[in-house]
DNA sequence: GTTTATTACTTTTAAAACGCAAGCAAAAAA
DNA sequence: TTTTTTGCTTGCGTTTTAAAAGTAATAAAC
């Protein structure tokens, strides 16, 4: 099914892929709580029901954000893996966490909060390096089929 | 009726506010192209239905993100501004604008292009002020009631 | 070979989005 | 002052999307 874009708008394109309640937070659970297999997700606090996890997984792989492939050694579990055009995501995702911080507290108090957060506070640009760079790292030692 | 936020992590609780297709949308309206009343909104090239509008609206609204007003001397036509919470989405706002820019032309050719893209490439932070700058000049040259 | 676990798809049910049109109050026009 | 237009808001029927649960396929373990 081809996706259909509102309009020519970049904003809103963007949206077009990225703007409902999973398609992000799939990403998010790769890059920073290193999930790989269709297991590790539904596994996640968030819950994703497993016949989203599958639409998702799709959609993100047709639009090239993440890889699905497999061990050598093992033929039954898939992998997921982001791609560069996935890891472009991270300013975004960085962007929602500080909005997140410093506006969110309020209505939502248990939030969480922590030595992360705190090095996301003082330097924006280190962290999502870290994170791009700590993925690039995972990637090379993964080795795929 | 009161969100419910799926879990602690601040990614997540920023898309559960805002991970949906016409939240940020609406904000960018505001924001890039100047809408402020519900008429303006239904112009846009997005096309939203009324209803939609109206929902969306009342949920910025609760979450302090836009401002509900109206004009001295017009009580029929309510305003719409974005309050310091809602200009704070702006660096969300220019991270999918640059996504968008360089991984989504493939599968969306029409994507526009011109001036604008061309002064966010070239320096982020200084499309970023000129944005939220434009917009508080905005605020102080609106009287509202 | 049989059992078990993992992954993915399908079906059913519930919620949200959408298009359309009616309703209402304020403002502008006649 | 009456009428018309403007600016939302609301309600209803349809379509789309999400959630829950159950089914199928595959491969690993026994």
């Amino acid at each position: 099914m081809p996706l259909e874009f509102r309009c020519d708008c970049p904003f809103t394109s963007a949206l077009d892929v990225l703007g409902d309640k999973w398609m992000l937070v799939i990403v998010k659970q790769m890059l920073v709580e290193g999930k790989e297999t269709f297991t590790d997700f539904t596994e996640s606090e968030e819950a994703i029901a497993t016949n989203i996890l599958s639409t998702k997984l799709k959609l993100l792989e047709e639009f090239g954000i993440i890889l699905k492939t497999k061990r050598p050694n093992n033929k039954k579990t898939n992998l997921y893996l982001l791609t560069e055009k996935g890891l472009a995501l991270t300013p975004i995702l960085v962007e929602l966490a500080i909005w997140s911080d410093s506006n969110l507290r309020e209505v939502h108090p248990t939030i969480r909060d922590g030595e992360q957060l705190e090095f996301l506070r003082k330097d924006k640009a280190a962290f999502t390096d870290v994170l791009i760079n700590g993925y690039r790292e995972k990637l090379e030692e993964t080795p795929t089929k």
